[in-house]
DNA sequence: GCGCGCCAGTTTGTATACAATTTACCACCC
DNA sequence: GGGTGGTAAATTGTATACAAACTGGCGCGC
């Protein structure tokens, strides 16, 4: 069942000078290296990689399609700044993919994975204790991704994938300064169940846990869009 | 002052002559005027739509992120054709989605809704009886779209619009010649218990309709990926 | 005759040049 | 003095030029 696609001779070491240039957006992003608005104008890029802006471009325009980057037409590219509704979105949309994982999840889960994801909330929790929120953050989603990669849907980790990356532009714009991530302790209570082989009750607590998410996020209203405020039209007086 | 033009950020209205490609392409292969393999050379697109290479390859490089077209190194673009586990993938991710966001649709749908439904529905099985194998495959995704939108949720329907579009080129590959997509009485039932305020029970006919499909499609016929059967190394004997 | 290697033609990858649009600044007028 | 309009600088959009890689065919040697 696993959908290992060998591309070329080479595999993913290579990938040329557009692919490294993608990771280390993608990592600057991810890890919020990048804050959110940050411009991104192609010919700084260009001298930072040594590429032509061609490359740049392109690199550009995948992180739009991904939604870490917002391109405006003949205005350039930033580090995208995720609206209240696009955060409730994202994570409304990745409580269907990650339950829908978990639920079928072939059980028992190996030793090594649920070793690995133990560590990764020791390293969250000591993120946490340590006040480092960013790093928090990140482990957080490192997380996730590894749960969902559990079941071996490539075409699924990769969408869980985009939607953390999202998630941690959307904590970074509207995450309250506590309590930033999940609570460590909603983690390890998932990897837990999974341990003992209760899968529902895993699933429940995941949603649940999405549910804090969302409830934990602080709508701060956005920069006042006064076009759509303005359109909306509402009979002046 | 002439602010007067609509020019919402994600403009769906223009872009360019790139979005006109966009359109033409993607509804090229969606409706399978365009079968999965076929090749795409970038002149012949930059002669076809009066561009430049450069937008074509700008085109590309967004349809491959869809999944839509397969780019390989040095060698050019194609019409993607999935494999056996991309298609499984792709199926059980789709359950997950448009299950969960059926799941919480709030109710009641709109009469409009309804019947907007039921005519895709019609127009789905006239297909069918005319023996109009593409038409039906698109008008099947139209529905499962239409359906997913319900919900309001923009981010998890651009996702499920895009496994729609890889789900033809599934179907046209792997898709029986008979029954090749959703069973219309299936359709229709999904309808029939949403009007009548059953949601559980449309999510657990959904859930089996999808499960149809997925044993609907035939695993005959493996690409004969030399590669991985060379370097995988089993012998079988 | 069969296979190997070389060369030409074709196609893609990247860079650069030029055009179009936006932004900012400053003079100008009310 | 504040707002308006225009012009210049900067930035992006598109096209083209050139380099690199692959494909296919032909000739040569075995």
């Amino acid at each position: 069942m696993s959908a290992q696609k060998p591309d070329l001779p080479t595999a993913d070491s290579d990938g040329g000078r557009d692919e490294a240039m993608y990771r280390g957006l993608h990592a600057a992003i991810y890890e919020l290296r990048l804050p959110p608005g940050t411009r991104l104008p192609e010919d700084v890029l260009s001298n930072t990689y040594g590429v032509s802006r061609t490359l740049v471009r392109k690199v550009l325009q995948r992180m739009a399609m991904e939604g870490l980057v917002e391109i405006r037409r003949n205005r350039g590219a930033q580090v995208a700044e995720p609206s209240a509704d696009e955060a409730r979105e994202v994570f409304a949309t990745r409580r269907m993919l990650e339950c829908g994982a978990l639920a079928e999840l072939p059980l028992p889960v190996p030793t090594a994975e649920l070793q690995a994801l133990r560590e990764l909330v020791r390293q969250e929790d000591d993120a946490q204790l340590n006040g480092d929120r960013v790093a928090a953050i990140r482990l957080s989603g490192d997380f996730h991704i590894r749960l969902a990669a559990l079941g071996g849907n490539a075409t699924l980790t990769k969408l869980v994938r985009e939607l953390v990356a999202r998630s941690s532009l959307i904590l970074a714009t509207h995450g309250s300064p506590i309590s930033v991530t999940c609570r460590h302790s909603e983690h390890e209570q998932i990897i837990d169940l999974l341990a003992r082989g209760e899968r529902q009750a895993g699933v429940a607590w995941m949603a649940e846990h999405f549910e804090h998410i969302t409830r934990g996020l602080r709508w701060r209203e956005q920069p006042l869009d006064l076009f759509s405020v303005l359109k909306g039209g509402d009979t002046p007086t």
